[in-house]
DNA sequence: GTATGCTTTCGGC
DNA sequence: TTACGGCCGAAAGCATAC
């Protein structure tokens, strides 16, 4: 069955959400910035613009770093935004639901859609409607977004990334060979660097390497699994669904510490109001948890975690305080080194809804 | 062997 | 020369049960 995919990415996210607030950044170079705290500009890049990135800045880059990239360039950095930028993400998301089948939104600017009724499995028509939500969000918000369109969502993610910023990338079914062939394996969904090796001590660097290799080589040096995913990746002939999601999966904070410390309460004692607002999101959601972990960055940028999964669901995280100084204090004993940061992921998420229809069965 | 559940790590944005 | 966040989902690793 031909299926028409979309993935939508919108551009530089947090800082075209700037420039759009404050029309005056454009053409400078715009860094959104997570300001530690530690001491005056510690901290990293979640986003820059395009003529920021032209410096060689990049999502990530300590901030100090940035600021010699930027030296004498009129850089402006501004620190995030976090509600504004859901507000806006909001309006779009909804925006683009209206405009499609199936939207199945994967991060704060990004979503996959299923238009195959809609366009009625015309990529003709398909492309009309892409560049419909295009316009919609640009009249509506102001922004620029990237949409790729294609078979399955791995070549959806793939068109929506081959011209950015502003771009529409349509890959018919047809074209889909083609279109992946020349690019390095690494682009597919589920390539990393690993298995980027793995595929170039055979001799495979590009999709198109892969799509051509025989599958019993490719089973022997990599797995069945990893074997028959690669297979059919590399065609684009992913079957995986768009669906709608309900809610998040886990929810988790994560503080940066005044100092290093290899003190599991000095560290609780530190985490304790970032524990409280995780809490205070629970119960405003009605959400309940069964599994409570910590997560510990040391000095050497290394993430260690330590949890534990409670046969029933949890609605009281405030409740948890002792097992998460237990935590901590595993976490503290078997790291090796201080805590550079700390955090709280709570999983296993229910909501109240969900458990009361569940006990109407036992 | 395969399915399942839990813990830990990885990697994207 | 170094510099360094805060989230998220999914994969990988491991143990246990059938």
């Amino acid at each position: 069955m031909v299926r028409v995919i979309g993935h939508v990415d919108l551009d530089y996210f947090y800082a075209q959400v700037e420039e759009v607030e404050n029309p005056s950044l454009r053409g400078k170079p715009v860094l959104v910035c997570v300001f530690s705290g530690r001491t005056e500009d510690s901290g990293v890049v979640s986003t820059a613009n395009y003529v920021a990135r032209e410096f060689g800045v990049r999502s990530g880059m300590p901030i100090v770093l940035a600021k010699k990239k930027l030296e004498g360039r009129d850089a402006v950095f501004i620190p995030v935004h976090d509600e504004r930028y859901e507000a806006v993400s909001d309006g779009v998301m909804q925006l683009v639901g209206e405009r499609v089948d199936v939207l199945e939104k994967t991060g704060i600017d990004e979503a996959f859609f299923d238009i195959t009724m809609s366009s009625g499995a015309d990529y003709s028509v398909a492309r009309t409607l892409a560049a419909g939500i295009k316009t919609a969000i640009r009249e509506s918000h102001g922004l620029s977004a990237s949409i790729g369109l294609g078979r399955s969502k791995i070549v959806a993610k793939i068109a929506s990334d081959f011209m950015k910023p502003d771009g529409l990338t349509v890959v018919t079914p047809e074209s889909t060979v083609e279109f992946l062939g020349p690019l390095p394996v690494l682009k597919l969904y589920g390539v990393g660097p690993k298995t980027a090796e793995a595929l170039a001590a055979l001799g495979i660097r590009t999709i198109g390497d892969l799509a051509s290799f025989d599958v019993g080589s490719l089973h022997e040096r990599l797995g069945r699994k990893t074997a028959a995913y690669l297979h059919t990746a590399a065609r684009g002939e992913d079957e995986e669904p768009v669906t709608e999601r309900q809610g998040p999966t886990q929810l988790s904070r994560i503080i940066t510490l005044k100092r290093n410390t290899r003190d599991a309460d000095e560290a609780f004692n530190e985490l304790m109001p970032a524990m409280d607002d995780l809490h205070h999101r629970l119960v405003s959601n009605g959400t309940s948890f069964r599994t409570l972990s910590t997560i510990g960055v040391l000095t050497d940028l290394s993430v260690k975690t330590k949890s534990k999964t409670f046969e029933n669901p949890v609605e009281d995280l405030s409740l948890l305080k002792d097992d998460v100084r237990g935590l901590l204090q595993a976490l503290s004993g078997s790291a090796g080194r201080e805590f550079r940061r700390v955090g709280i992921r709570v999983s296993e998420l229910s909501s109240k809804g969900d458990q009361t229809s569940l006990t109407q069965f036992y």
